[in-house]
DNA sequence: GTGAAAGCGCTAACAT
DNA sequence: ATGTTAGCGCTTTCAC
């Protein structure tokens, strides 16, 4: 009646000492295992694991009852080789580090619109090294993600033109990419900026200095330029304006604006590009004793900033938002949305918490 | 000369139109398209792109150049299917919330021992929820990861014991397994809250509230217990001590903080089990004016602790420590390690700010 | 130094 | 309602 043509039932014992060890490792059962105990053909074991219709009740029964006493589990990958959308239900994700607050709610977002629809994401952390974006990218790509969302520091991501002619999905975060037309969601940098800087102003400051990033990355870029266009919207002439770039951590942001406070012609306001420089900035103002004298906004929030005293007054982005964003265009595109790529710009949003309504006492 | 027999060269045509787009996605390339442009055989290719020996250095130049005008990039999967260790160089790690501080540090520790190796990490968000365990864990083997770090919640994780017969590295992190024995890598739980209660006894306080984290959860239950105990050892008696469990957001700490300072009997002194219950006491504290009155020691770093006033006396832990630590365990696994499954300890430390060194005044 | 054939675990396309 | 065969992209084995 069953054709067991070739009658290889479960080989328990040929694998018994693998590796010389004594218990060594059973062999992972397969849907051959599965229909071989359950009595069935191994299509009929894909139908039942897989849902699909036209198999009897009673089949059903027998086949989960074999795949449970074997605790068989498909193997995803076997399956995707063969199958006709070739999904791996697989995502990549590259963000700034997955130790900071901030990547870690872009995550959290993409990972819970991602389990709706039970993909899994690879999460990897740039630091914003180009070798670190080629080596995230290729190990997503050998894994045949589904979709990749990345924070790009490269010159170029043109070598990602290829995958994108195949209809892998790419949405950029955070930053826009270069030599490549694709779906980008980022905050709203310059407009943030120059609200920041619109603030202080409004309080009286005509001094403000400016703490920046490093200057080729696009998104300090961008908070440097709605700076500089805010002060000169206000007929601030930015010919003298303190501008430090480069800082990249809370001890550089810190020595650069105790030098900046003591020094000649300090300004009367701080503007910081970034939440590691806002921390250094804050550390260095409580040094000085000036945390009530010199007005302070930072770009992006700060973990209880607005315990501290004064509570900083910080341009918030919406990193949830953001994250959220990115993985509907994902899934949109996957679902066979075939426009062209467009910049989607989540706002940000201004918290006075008492840092930025210090008034200069010149 | 060359054995064609199937002279199928690249179908460039038939897949011009997938789906009925116009430009449509062009098929991905195989190692049998780089080898049929770079006039070799598959095994040819295979060898080149696994830096296998035993290839003349002009087949390796004329190989590298198909694949490049190709934009080859193996597929790890279908690889592994028929690779002799099977290793899919993929990790499952599972945390409280990859949106978390504690977590997002776990998960770099593990990501960057990962890396050295060449192995991408799955993460997933546990958010205290028993099904999202089982669905992180199904989706992971489904994966086919070659290991799993996770933080569980569910009653029992006997359910594993197939998998780990199977070979794959289990580790725990931060709680207990039930009805398995693997490597656990934790905090000093117990210990920690014992030296936190012993801060705030040395410093002259009897009434200690203890606001706890719910009671099912093992580490929350172990911090109880170290609190108690040190109370014990100090023959401060137990019987009366306030103790609110059960808290796990920042406003739900900060009522029952408040009720409690507002009461009959409030306490000189408040142990918080957790991060988030610490700054709904800190709130709490603030709102009341008694942020200078009554003690606080958090159990778990708060971001910018030592910037607000009072700093805050934490019992910390080494998030980082204790991913490293998890990904060296599976790692050895995968090296061949078959020791019996051992529980390894990461220190807390206690770091005195300010909130914990204020006496009562009694 | 190189390549042809078989097969990994699964699904597609057909049987029946 | 169920089973059989071929084949996904690669590595293994073994031949040359």
């Amino acid at each position: 009646m069953t054709s067991m043509s070739e009658a290889d039932a479960l080989p328990a014992v040929p694998a018994a000492t693998v590796g010389g060890v004594p218990g060594g490792q059973r062999t992972r059962p397969t849907m051959r295992h599965v229909a071989v105990l359950a009595g069935v053909g191994v299509k009929t074991v894909s139908r039942v694991i897989n849902g699909e219709p036209n198999v009897s009740a009673a089949t059903i029964a027998k086949v989960r009852a074999a795949a449970e006493s074997l605790s068989f589990h498909p193997d995803l990958h076997a399956g995707n080789l063969r199958r006709a959308d070739g999904r791996t239900r697989t995502l990549g994700l590259l963000v700034g580090s997955v130790g900071n607050p901030f990547s870690g709610a872009v995550h959290r977002a993409v990972e819970d619109a991602a389990r709706e629809r039970g993909i899994a994401v690879f999460a990897s952390s740039l630091d914003d090294d180009p070798d670190r974006e080629e080596a995230a990218v290729t190990a997503f790509l050998r894994r045949r993600v589904d979709g990749l969302i990345l924070t790009t520091v490269s010159k170029s991501q043109a070598y990602l033109l290829p995958e994108q002619r195949r209809g892998t999905p790419l949405v950029f975060v955070d930053r826009e990419p270069a030599g490549i037309e694709a779906d980008v969601v980022a905050s709203d940098n310059a407009a943030g900026a120059a609200a920041g800087t619109r603030h202080l102003l409004a309080h009286g400051h005509r001094r403000i200095a400016f703490l920046g990033d490093r200057t080729d990355i696009q998104t300090a870029a961008e908070r440097r330029r709605g700076f500089l266009e805010e002060l000169g919207r206000a007929g601030v002439p930015t010919g003298g304006v303190p501008i430090i770039a480069g800082l990249h951590d809370e001890e550089a942001a810190e020595r650069a604006i105790t030098a900046l406070l003591t020094g000649a012609r300090p300004p009367t306001a701080i503007f910081s590009s970034q939440n590691l420089v806002t921390i250094g900035a804050i550390r260095a103002l409580r040094a000085l004793g000036l945390h009530r004298t010199v007005a302070l906004v930072g770009f992006d929030d700060v973990p209880l900033a607005d315990l501290l005293d004064p509570g900083i007054t910080v341009v918030a982005q919406d990193p949830q938002g953001i994250g959220r964003l990115a993985a509907e265009r994902v899934f949109a595109r996957l679902d066979g949305d075939r426009a062209i790529g467009k910049t989607y710009i989540v706002p940000t949003e201004l918290i006075a918490r008492g840092s930025g309504e210090i008034r200069p006492n010149d």
